[in-house]
DNA sequence: GCTTGACCTGAAGCGCACTCCAGATTGTAG
DNA sequence: CTACAATCTGGAGTGCGCTTCAGGTCAAGC
């Protein structure tokens, strides 16, 4: 199975359970360089590697970067995902604290859409001064 | 008027129309730096000075700086903010171009709210793990 | 007259999250 | 055999948005 194809299997046609650091990064968005980052910080568990050192990204890994993604994206920083990346680590008896932080951000998202929605309220209202057909409000808006 | 009560006036009660940086400050929750930094990067126009060369923030100040964090607090750079306050300066034939920025703005806002709420189906799924009686799931979730 | 406190200025520094670089290795292709 | 592409490593560099600093002015209070 392994010595079959060797070009196409190893090279081309990544029938394989796992994927390159290439394909990862094409896979989840995240660069290579990112990646690697990631890792350095303890973000992801260690990546297993080829005989020759390269990297071997999972399908699981896939699925957690994107996890780390979604959280990164949305505010958590670096050390709080470090954190909640070693609290995993330790065990179950971590759950109900990895809970209370994952109930923290969702707040946080929370309050973020929230004051995103009023922006979005201000915006509105400041582009009335310009889809009406009186423009009679002088250059910065608000003033007078 | 103005030369009655010389102590209280000046100091103390501010009765005035205008605002010391630290009013300022205190009322935009901008911090005198950062208000500092705005001017001199042109988000907002030279402000008032008393004979002293110390600032005199009027109310329409106080105004413009809250829409000015209302954006930046939504994403907008700081670049973008000096465009935007460039045409302002320039008059209302760049209004056109001022509405297009708004509107280009506002679906950033709308996407990025799109984004969270996205993420927050993801944690609420994730703390399913956490809440549920069973806690079968390994550590960094997603795994297995 | 001296101190204090609020303010001024230009310039340097900081924290975060990447991002890039130099130099080395390794496996396949021509 | 040589060339090339993909990857490796540690460490330096980058960009953004402030924040801090050093040194100075000025008005009021003791």
């Amino acid at each position: 199975m392994k010595k079959k194809k060797t070009k196409q299997e190893t090279r081309k046609t990544n029938t394989q359970n796992w994927l390159t650091p290439a394909q990862m990064s094409a896979c989840t968005g995240v660069s290579i360089d990112t990646l690697r980052y990631y890792e350095k910080e303890g973000l992801v568990q260690p990546i297993a590697r080829a005989a020759n050192g390269h990297r071997r990204y999972s399908k699981a890994d896939v699925l957690w970067i994107e996890v780390l993604r979604c959280l990164r994206d949305t505010g958590m920083t670096i050390e709080q995902l470090r954190h909640y990346c070693l609290l995993g680590e330790q065990g179950e008896t971590t759950e109900p604290e990895r809970l209370a932080l994952l109930q923290a951000h969702r707040q946080k998202v929370l309050d973020s859409i929230a004051k995103q929605q009023e922006a979005i309220k201000l915006i509105d209202h400041k582009m009335t001064y310009y889809t009406r057909t009186s423009h009679s409000v002088p250059p910065n808006a608000t003033k007078k």
